[in-house]
DNA sequence: CTAGGTGCAAATAGTTTGCAACTAC
DNA sequence: GTAGTTGCAAACTATTTGCACCTAG
């Protein structure tokens, strides 16, 4: 574990969420000159040692949190984009249907559902 | 409704599920010299009529299908790729549970849930 | 010396934008 | 002619890859 690893780790710890670019954000505040590339590849890898953990928000930004965190489902509004975080309690019935009847094992720490909070009743709304 | 935007929706509606560039080819295969470009365009457009909407599979690839197909939610299999449709009435408990404990309103036909199927019980998996 | 880790630049994929040409009223 | 639609090329963003360098054992 060296350097660069360590604070990519750090990172996504104290971000409890973060996309690879605000990642290395957070890590080039502390050190200077950490490489994009070195983040990407860190990721890969914490996520290969299974420290690490991302799932997809709204469009195509994966969000990244360490493993160890809490687990929790993420509910994205369409309407103004914000993101409220839930026990994964919640999916438990949900999960344990679709075990028993179709064999699937839900990630339940992966999750997201789409629609709206109760302040964007209608509208708009883009992703 | 012009030619190309007839066959976007065509070709939507045939696929079930595809990425804009699946849809490009699809379209392409009839009417050649249709640009990706004009699908985007185009399936940006249909998605504000209401006519198709998008979800996010796995990773950044969004999947577009119509909106007046049956609504489903996807279960996505980070063993082996695969992508299942059940039934959204399996979600409703939890939607209810959510709007009522939380004012939010699941869009349930938007809806991908991650995990492992019956035959990907470990192992590796890429998304 | 040897391997792994890193930075940099370039490549790639997916998507968006600017603009001129085209079509339908 | 005016507005809306399209194709093309270029711009952009996010991510990946190739490669040389550097450091630890």
């Amino acid at each position: 574990m060296t350097a660069p690893r360590q604070l990519v780790l750090d990172a996504v710890r104290a971000l409890g969420h973060a996309t690879p670019e605000q990642v290395h954000v957070a890590v080039g505040r502390i050190a200077p000159g950490v490489n994009i590339t070195t983040v990407y590849r860190t990721l890969e890898l914490l996520e290969e040692l299974g420290l690490v953990t991302h799932t997809h928000l709204s469009h195509g930004a994966p969000t990244y949190h360490a493993a160890d965190d809490d687990q929790h489902v993420h509910l994205v509004c369409r309407g103004c984009g914000g993101i409220q975080e839930l026990p994964p309690e919640l999916l438990q019935p949900l999960a344990s249907a679709l075990r028993r009847q179709h064999g699937f094992l839900v990630d339940i720490g992966h999750v997201a559902l789409f629609g709206r909070c109760g302040g964007c009743g209608s509208g708009e709304g883009d992703e």
